[in-house]
DNA sequence: TTTCCACAGGAATAAAGGGCGA
DNA sequence: TCGCCCTTTATTCCTGTGGAAA
């Protein structure tokens, strides 16, 4: 493509500061710490409790916070950390450092060790993600700890995405098994998936979770404090229509009391207003953000999915034009397996495929049925698309433009 | 109560790929 | 360059599951 200079009508893509109907409209991104955290009194609470040790100077407990996503755990770690560092400062004797990292996208403690030691690390002498013995990469990160000294505490974000439990086994024991000597160590695991603490092998549950807080999904009223204290920050005055927190509150507490969709649902709404150059968010820009946020997280989710595994979704999505769905794992995969040589493809394993299938459920692009059909029909699972076809095909669209 | 079906999914293992130190 | 150590993705094998039918 290249830029010419006829006289052809096209459509005007030059920018100019449109007039904005927002203040600050950070304050609705999911990194904006508020002063004050509204709707989450009973966790904080008990947050706060297991966190007294550390101020009182004796071993910091270690904490395993759970609860869906988005319903405050991470917000309330850094708002009470934040206070804990403030507080802390007053304190005589007592050194207080944090380490946080999130673990998405960190599938190993290996990774995740590595990780923390270049959190730990300045720029220059950082290691790289594989290539390290596993008992070198905990060398340097009980070495790091140690050089700080003090008491530390390790926020590992979303730790359930580790999958072994070794780094979980390893750190809470550090200072007793005498990895570590100057400094000590308090663990603050957070996770979204609720089963995991019980996957968790007895020996780590026992020390990881010796303090635990759960934080249950906000409710409509304890979303809306929420949205409330956001768009008196983000929005001018009275731009905001009647019923558009309520309706952006109502939504999030029905989907899943997720805080970052409905801060997300208020944001898109905004921007739509502000595309439109509308003077108000009305309840009517807010159901078309709905939808239009829906259709993008699917299409992102598709694109960035795996090869296999977008064929596999491919297989589905063709036997649901066909109307021939819900359909049985071993129908896609003869779906599957047609349309892989098409392409020129080596079709994985029965075996993978019911993987991708399990994967793409959990994703909530397809959704899964299981049927029982006893002594005659065995147990066996159905799928069948929970998006729409035009928008998993527009995720798909990569493979699609290839396919002949 | 027992049997049986049709899988689902866990466990073990292999292959390929990539960074590191010697 | 080579061997080591890790990752990711795949395969094979095999046990577990649970409700209808016998």
């Amino acid at each position: 493509m290249y830029l010419s200079n006829n006289n052809h009508s096209m459509t005007d893509l030059s920018f100019s500061p449109s007039s904005s109907i927002f203040e600050q409209r950070e304050a609705l991104l999911e990194e904006w710490t508020p002063d004050e955290l509204v709707g989450r009194d009973d966790e904080l609470q008990r947050y706060h409790a297991a966190l007294q040790p550390v101020i009182n100077n004796e071993s910091p407990s270690n904490i395993f916070l759970y609860g869906k996503s988005g319903v405050g755990k991470t917000a309330a770690t850094r708002y009470l950390l934040q206070t804990l560092k403030r507080d802390a400062a007053d304190v005589d004797n007592l050194d207080l450092h944090t380490v946080e990292i999130n673990c998405d996208g960190l599938n190993s403690s290996y990774q995740a060790a590595v990780a923390l030691v270049n959190e730990l690390r300045d720029p220059a002498t950082q290691i790289s993600n594989t290539g390290y013995p596993q008992a070198s990469v905990y060398q340097f990160l009980f070495e790091e700890l140690d050089a700080i000294s003090g008491t530390v505490l390790i926020v590992l974000d979303e730790v359930d995405h580790i999958r072994d439990d070794s780094l979980l086994y390893k750190l809470p024991r550090a200072r007793s098994n005498g990895d570590v000597t100057q400094a000590k160590l308090g663990v603050i695991g957070i996770s979204n998936d609720l089963d995991f603490r019980n996957q968790l092998s007895s020996k780590v549950r026992s020390s990881l979770c010796e303090k635990e807080v759960s934080f249950s999904a906000y409710d409509a009223q304890e979303l809306q404090l929420v949205l409330e204290q956001r768009e008196q920050v983000a929005f001018k005055p009275d731009i905001l229509d009647d019923g558009v927190v309520q309706m952006c509150a109502a939504y999030g507490a029905k989907d899943s009391g997720d805080a970052r969709q409905a801060l997300d649902l208020l944001l898109e709404a905004g921007d739509l207003a502000r595309e439109r150059n509308d003077e108000l968010v009305t309840e009517a820009h807010v159901s078309e953000a709905r939808k239009r946020l829906q259709t993008d997280q699917v299409v992102e989710g598709i694109r960035n999915y795996s090869n296999h595994g977008q064929f596999v979704l491919y297989a589905l999505t063709i036997l649901a034009e066909e109307d021939e769905t819900p359909a049985r794992t071993k129908d896609i995969l003869r779906a599957y397996e047609r349309v892989a040589t098409e392409n020129a493809m080596d079709p994985v394993s029965l075996r993978s495929v019911r993987d991708y299938l399990g994967e793409l459920d959990q994703l909530g692009i397809i959704s899964s049925t299981e049927f029982n059909r006893g002594k005659g029909g065995g147990k066996y699972k159905e799928h069948e698309l929970e998006q729409s076809v035009s928008s998993v095909k527009t995720g798909l669209s990569e493979i699609l433009d290839a396919t002949p």
